[in-house]
DNA sequence: AGCGGACCCTATCACAGGTTAATGCGCAAC
DNA sequence: GTTGCGCATTAACCTGTGATAGGGTCCGCT
């Protein structure tokens, strides 16, 4: 639990890939906000299962949704980036079906238990905004099934670095040409449904092709329209979205 | 367009998977249900990318949502039963992002067009239904991603025939200890991301283990238990759901 | 009756990607 | 400075799945 920030201050918000809120709607998250919390890179944010009931945002850091087998393999469904919320399914459904960790510290805004409904029931239109969010997200997943049911091995590692590029920079990440990265090649080969092995054979295909390098933490594209063409990725415009 | 049976009068309603109606919330629904819609089986319904901004609810048949990229290759996001929504992503972001085809002939209830925002304005606890839905397609989505990414070949359609037995059962499909079955071979391989031939080969392995078969249109389960241990497909409660 | 088209099935061959195991490197702990 | 650990890398080998090609059956159409 750290010092928590105010939502009239939110860092977010200004950024250009999220819509200004509408005249009251801030003070009515705001007052919902009832905490902050930190969660450090590799440790859980809700388990698989779970029953945890409260709904946060990712104000800062990465982190992950994931499902697993039975036997202990693991599918990461979609990674999480500042703005994303975490929790929604389990408060409309009954349980967590999947869990969420985090991949690098990361602080989220607690939100109060009753804050779904209330949203709900007073005002319509943000009730819209986090329908919308939840499409979005479904939109993301049903691009994945996409990638890992159809596009091969090379293909799905340019598609997803190409989106994590896009997807960084509108959290206003770029720094000097790069974005952070904090995947390790696990991750990325659990998000593709490959192997680690193949993983590490595939990104050096696309090093050593100047398209694309994941080094030191940090993802640089040395040729962002030829690892689309790659990828067989086409643009979707990408329209401000909703911010809790 | 054939002759609209009301909503009061609604065939699916009434089965134990779906959650009563409220008070007044049912006539609201009918009053904004402005037609049924016919669909030959293999036509599409939604074409992928269009900007067809209605809402249907598919009221009797089996469809699908797919994606597909540009050189042709197609992945199956979804299967739809009765009592699913198709369009709602479409409303809420602006284009729609996959496509929706019927896989038998199909029938479709058309809602106005202000349905959606007119629902969460005037009837909330409607409103959280429909995002009850949307994360309820979401989870489904989910499940599937962890099949592709994670599961063999084998696992994989085990859990698929498992999970449509289910669904079927759920919609009052049930008929002398079978379930019809309206996918080709060819569809399990796009919602699976496996090839024609791999699904062939797949299908009859499990057919000759006594577990699974789906000839003459029709699905039979030799052994439910056994497939389940072979998908490694742990049941998940299904709560009724909420219906438009 | 004959034809064509869907769909299912089979066999063979090729390869993308999985598995296993070992190495190296950077870095934190002590 | 040594130890240990997490992560990237390589190599050798193997297999699950894809690609291609063909045959069979059923069914609707003319």
């Amino acid at each position: 639990m750290d010092k928590p920030l105010p939502c009239t201050l939110c860092t977010l918000r200004p950024l250009p890939g999220f819509k200004p809120a509408r005249e009251g709607e801030l003070a009515f998250i705001a007052r919902r906000k009832v905490g902050q919390l930190r969660v450090r890179a590799g440790a859980g944010v809700i388990s698989e299962g779970g029953a945890d009931d409260r709904i946060y945002t990712l104000l800062a850091g990465w982190a992950f949704r994931y499902k697993s087998l039975p036997d202990g393999r693991r599918q990461i469904l979609n990674i999480l980036l500042p703005g994303d919320i975490i929790g929604l399914q389990a408060e409309l459904l009954d349980a967590m079906a999947h869990g969420v960790e985090a991949l690098t510290d990361v602080s989220l805004c607690v939100f109060a238990r009753d804050m779904v409904w209330s949203v709900f029931r007073v005002h319509p239109a943000l009730a819209l905004d986090l329908t919308w969010l939840a499409a979005h997200e479904e939109r993301l997943v049903d691009d994945a099934i996409l990638s890992i049911g159809r596009r091969t091995a090379l293909e799905r590692v340019a598609a997803l670095l190409v989106h994590l590029y896009k997807r960084a920079v509108a959290s206003g990440l770029l720094d000097g040409g790069s974005v952070p990265f904090p995947l390790t090649q696990a991750h990325i080969a659990d998000t593709l449904g490959l192997s680690v092995v193949h993983t590490n054979r595939t990104l050096q295909r696309l090093r050593r092709a100047g398209l694309a390098d994941t080094a030191g933490g940090r993802l640089v594209l040395g040729d962002l329209r030829g690892l689309r063409r790659v990828a067989q990725y086409w643009e979707q415009p990408a329209p401000p979205r909703p911010l809790f």
